[in-house]
RNA sequence: CGGGCUGUGGCUCAGCUUGGCUAGAGCGCCACGUUCGGGACGUGGAGGCCGUGGGUUCAAAUCCCACCAGCCCGACCA
């Protein structure tokens, strides 16, 4: 109270203070999400499941563009089905979350229990991706060449038994997409898995202002059961990273497992070769830990489930009909804008709290614009207009008329403003590292009691030794997060790994992860 | 799943070591009043199975045990 507002924060603590903390601050200041009284499961609130619409459209309408179509497969998995394919179900026993029973009866506790009597003679798995299962469905619908390319998407929730829940980045049960495909040659599958991963990319740079790297996960890194897994990797202001999408070449590891086969052009019985890819409800942790600041959210325009709040602001009763007024004709006039291929999504805020309430509470919530508009407004024919890429108090005042004609090209610039200013962060701390001493010092907080934000992308040398890989692993926590593609990171110019001196045909990414 | 910390009204916490009065505070909430381009102020008020279940005791928020949940550090992962 007694400090002077420019140095109070809306959230406590600050980024710097304890980011961990500060994300989930954040994520309740917003009113994005919370937990449930289900371990590791979360509820997402209307503000926080609106940003996902968002997500799920535009992505939605991109796999669309490229061909696909959505289908949707059971919840539940038939546990042989999962064994079928020896190294996914490896990669995914630990976690499943298993069905064994269905129907409930009184104990002799007298407390409900699962009726002994209704056992199911095979398990079912709840699904932790649907491989698998869509495997199956797909091998029916294949016969012949004709049938292929078969290009499926599903939406879909699955469950991953996880030790560690961390609200958005790591849920027990989690919302997302999973895109499977099947292909009549090898370097058809390929091209459909990187296509795919180009897509998750743009949207990651488009969309949600987030620059990525991409490029291919190390074998100790890849997907249970796959070829190849190529990735999208983000940097969040902790200088850490996350893995915010991913695309896997299967080979016919799957189809052989669920027996996709097709008659060739040339009369021979061969197996489909398959891809899958998904991108997850952890996007929404990605952007909140890329864009967020100490005052709570702040959203890409592009995914913001309002991009416009009016703000009435009514000094006295007499003037509340006619300032009511004033804003839903702001309203209406803004909604028949559009901005990126989407109506102008706005609403008035005609909650009878003061205007200082209101207003911080947009400002935690990220939306991009918020506009005020009283009876001096009225009166002069201007509004004033805050921007959430700006400070907390900067308002401007302009003409009505002036305001809604530039909205497009304000939210325009708030979403090229937030990619650059993400892309900055990490540029800076994405370095070439060529000596171990540097590579330690660069992972290595200078206060372990109180590790502060260090370290960031180191590319350096590795030669390809999965011994030395665990080693980094084991030692600093740090991992390869991919073997970038992205011209202004990849770097074939040989050289030494920095560990063990062995010849080195590239550089790698290295960083902390998520 | 291993180690540590925590669990008291919507939120942040005090009380627990040394068991015993109607379990407190700030913020938030409700009412009234004063304010009002503004995260206001005053007065009054509502709201608590003290995470859950057992145990010890004349008596448990407080001691013991088990379980559940959250956070942090590991191992695992989108």
């Amino acid at each position: 109270m007694a400090e002077p507002s420019n140095t109070k924060t809306a959230i406590t603590p600050t980024r710097s203070e304890d980011f961990s903390e500060w994300y989930q601050q954040v994520i309740r200041a917003a009113d994005m999400a919370e937990n449930s009284d289900v371990r590791g499961c979360m509820v997402i609130k209307p503000w926080g499941y609106g940003i996902w619409e968002n997500i799920q459209a535009q992505l939605d309408s991109m796999f669309k563009a490229t061909g696909h179509k959505n289908a949707y497969f059971p919840l539940f998995i038939p546990l042989s089905y999962l064994e079928k394919e020896a190294s996914h179900v490896q990669g995914f026993a630990k976690e499943c979350a298993v069905v064994t029973h269905h129907r409930l009866d009184l104990g002799p506790d007298g407390k409900m229990r699962p009726a002994p009597s209704a056992e199911l003679a095979e398990p079912l798995v709840v699904r932790p991706t649907s491989e698998t299962i869509i495997g199956s469905a797909i091998a029916k619908w294949v016969e012949s060449y004709r049938d292929l390319p078969v290009l499926i998407n599903q939406w879909a929730n699955v469950v991953r038994w996880e030790m560690r829940p961390r609200i958005f980045l790591r849920t027990t049960e989690f919302l997302w997409q999973e895109g499977h495909t099947a292909h009549e040659t090898r370097e058809e599958a390929i091209e459909e898995a990187v296509a795919m991963l180009e897509v998750y990319a743009t949207f990651a740079r488009n969309h949600l202002a987030i620059p990525v790297y991409h490029g291919e996960k190390t074998e100790s890194e890849r997907f249970p059961g796959a070829v190849q897994t190529l990735c999208i990797e983000a940097m969040v202001q902790d200088r850490k990273s996350i893995q915010a999408g991913t695309s896997h070449f299967l080979g016919q590891n799957f189809a052989k497992a669920s027996e996709i086969k097709f008659v060739s052009r040339t009369g021979a019985q061969e197996y489909a070769w398959t891809t899958s890819w998904g991108v997850s409800t952890r996007l929404i942790g990605t952007v909140i830990m890329t864009h967020a600041d100490d005052d709570g959210m702040v959203l890409p325009p592009r995914i913001a489930p309002s991009h416009v709040v009016i703000l009435p602001v009514i000094p006295k009763e007499e003037a509340r009909v006619s300032v009511l007024e004033a804003a839903d004709k702001l309203r209406a006039e803004i909604a028949s804008l559009r901005y990126a291929d989407e109506p102008i999504r706005v609403e008035v805020d005609r909650r009878d709290f003061s205007g200082g309430v209101k207003n911080w509470d947009w400002i935690k919530r990220g939306v991009p614009i918020r506009i005020e508009i009283g009876p001096r407004d009225i009166a002069s024919g201007n509004v004033a207009i805050y921007r959430r890429d700006q400070p907390a108090k900067a308002k401007t005042f302009e003409p009505v008329a002036e305001t809604v004609a530039k909205l497009q090209a304000i939210l325009d610039e708030m979403q090229t403003n937030l990619y650059e200013r993400a892309k900055l962060l990490r540029d800076l701390n994405t370095v070439r590292i060529d000596s171990k001493a540097d590579f330690y010092d660069f992972f290595t907080p200078r206060n372990e009691e109180k590790p502060e934000i260090h370290g960031g992308f180191a590319l350096a040398h590795w030669s390809g030794s999965a011994e030395v890989e665990a080693r980094i692993k084991d030692e600093l926590k740090v991992t390869i997060r991919c073997i970038p593609f992205d011209p202004e990171v990849r770097d074939d110019e040989p050289g030494r790994c920095i560990i063990s001196g062995e010849p080195s045909p590239r550089r790698v990414l290295f960083g902390k992860s998520y």
